[in-house]
RNA sequence: GCCCAGAUAGCUCAGUCGGUAGAGCAGAGGACUGAAAAUCCUCGUGUCGGUGGUUCGAUUCCGCCUCUGGGCA
C-alpha cells in the first residue's frame, strides 16, 4: 500500500457542480506551474463533453488536464481504476517539477486518492445482476436480510433500502469469503500518500443554484441534445452507467418523446441542484477542508497555497 | 350586472359529518470504502382569503366583501 514516504504535496480543489472549479484552476495557473488531475467520475467518458462541463480546449491549453476521456461511455470504470491512474499522473507532474492539483467534485474519487481504498475484491457485474435478480424474485428486503446474517456490522451501518451498498457487501463476501466491514476496519482510510491542502469552492446556495440553472441552459445551447443523440447512434446503451448521468438521462427521455424540452431542462436543473447538495454534504464531513466562497477570493487562496508549498517543498513558484 | 365554482404549506391539491389540518413536488439536513452525477435515510404551524353571525368552540355552517376561473347577458 501507498504511504507517505516522502513529502509529496498535492493541492486538492473540490466543490459542488458549477461552483467555478475549472475557472479557479485557470486563474491559479497564472501564478503557479500547476497541472490538473481531474477527479470527476463522468468526465472520464469520451464523447461526454458538454453535459459533464469538461474543460474546454482553450482551458486545457492554459492548464494541462489529466484523467479526462479515459474510456468509452459503455465501458466499466470505477474508483479503483481512477486511483490506479491518478497516482502515476500525480507522480509524473511532480517529476516535471509542477504542482499537481486534484480537481473535481466526486467525493469518493478524491478520497480514494488521498486516503486509499479497501483491498476488497473488484466489482463483478455478473454477480451484481444475479443478486439483483434474486432480490426481484424473492421480494424486496431479501438481500438486506441476508446481509444482516453475513455481515451484521455493515448491515447496521447502511440503510435497509440501500440496495447498491447491500449488493456490494454481499458481492465482497461471495468473492472473498470475508466481510466488507472487516476490510473496512483494517483499512480505515488510513493511507496518506500525499501531504495535502484541501480547498472547497462553494458560493452561497442561492448563487450556486442560479449558476447551475444558467449552466444547464448553456449546455443546451452548446448542443447537449446532439451530443446525446450521437452517443445513442454510436450504439451506447441508454441504461449504461455513463448515460444515467444527470443531463444525459433526461435528454434521452426527451429524445424519446416522453417529455418536452422545457420539462427536460427543468429536470436537469433540479437534479443538478440535488446533486450539488449531496456534494456539499460529502465535503462538509472533511474537517481538513478550507472553504472559500468563490474565485474572487483568489488572493487569499494564493496565500494559502504559498504557505503550503513553502511548508512542504521548496522550488516552486 | 347576474349565475356557478374556487380561495388551505413556496407550488399543485386533499381534508375536517364543527373540537385549529396532510400528501406529492420544491426546499433543508444527513449517510457514503471498487455503481458515487450512483444509491439511501430524516424533516410539514400554515392569520385554512377578509369580515360579521350562529355556537361552549368556526378553517369547516350562514351572511356580506375581495380576488381568481368559467358561464349567461
Amino acid at each position: 500500500m501507498m504511504n507517505a514516504r516522502e513529502s509529496s504535496p498535492l493541492l486538492v480543489i473540490c466543490g459542488p457542480t458549477a461552483s467555478g472549479k475549472t475557472a479557479l484552476a485557470v486563474e491559479l495557473a497564472r501564478y503557479y506551474p500547476i497541472e490538473v488531475v481531474s477527479a470527476d467520475s463522468r468526465q472520464v467518458y469520451r464523447g461526454m463533453d458538454i453535459g459533464t462541463a469538461k474543460a474546454t480546449a482553450e482551458e486545457r491549453h492554459r492548464v494541462p488536464h489529466h484523467l479526462l476521456d479515459l474510456v468509452e461511455a459503455d465501458e466499466e470504470f470505477s474508483v479503483a481504476d481512477f486511483i490506479r491512474l491518478a497516482h502515476p499522473a500525480i507522480a509524473a507532474i511532480h517529476r516535471r517539477g509542477k504542482v499537481p492539483v486534484l480537481l473535481g467534485g466526486t467525493g469518493l474519487y478524491l478520497r480514494g486518492v488521498t486516503e486509499g481504498l479497501v483491498a476488497a475484491p473488484a466489482g463483478n457485474p455478473a454477480l451484481r445482476a444475479e443478486l439483483l435478480e434474486r432480490e426481484r424474485r424473492e421480494g424486496g428486503g431479501t438481500l438486506y436480510r441476508l446481509l444482516r446474517e453475513l455481515d451484521p456490522p455493515l448491515a447496521g451501518r447502511i440503510q435497509p433500502g440501500d440496495l447498491t451498498r447491500t449488493v456490494r457487501a454481499l458481492e465482497v463476501f461471495r468473492l472473498s469469503g470475508r466481510r466488507l466491514s472487516d476490510f473496512q476496519r483494517e483499512h480505515a482510510f488510513a493511507e496518506r500518500p500525499y501531504v495535502t491542502l484541501k480547498i472547497a469552492l462553494a458560493p452561497p446556495r442561492e448563487e450556486l443554484y442560479r449558476r447551475i440553472d444558467r449552466r444547464v441552459e448553456l449546455m443546451l445551447e452548446q448542443g447537449l441534445a446532439a451530443e446525446v443523440r450521437g452517443l445513442l447512434e454510436r450504439g451506447c446503451d441508454p441504461e449504461s452507467k455513463a448515460l444515467r448521468t444527470i443531463g444525459y438521462r433526461e435528454m434521452i427521455c426527451h429524445l424519446r418523446g416522453a417529455i418536452s424540452l422545457a420539462e427536460a431542462t427543468a429536470l436537469i436543473q433540479r437534479n443538478s441542484r440535488h446533486y450539488a447538495k449531496r456534494q456539499l454534504t460529502w465535503f462538509r464531513g472533511d474537517e481538513a477542508i478550507i472553504w472559500v466562497d468563490s474565485c474572487s477570493e483568489s488572493a487569499n487562496i494564493l496565500k494559502l497555497i504559498e504557505l503550503f508549498l513553502l511548508r512542504t517543498r521548496s522550488g516552486y513558484g
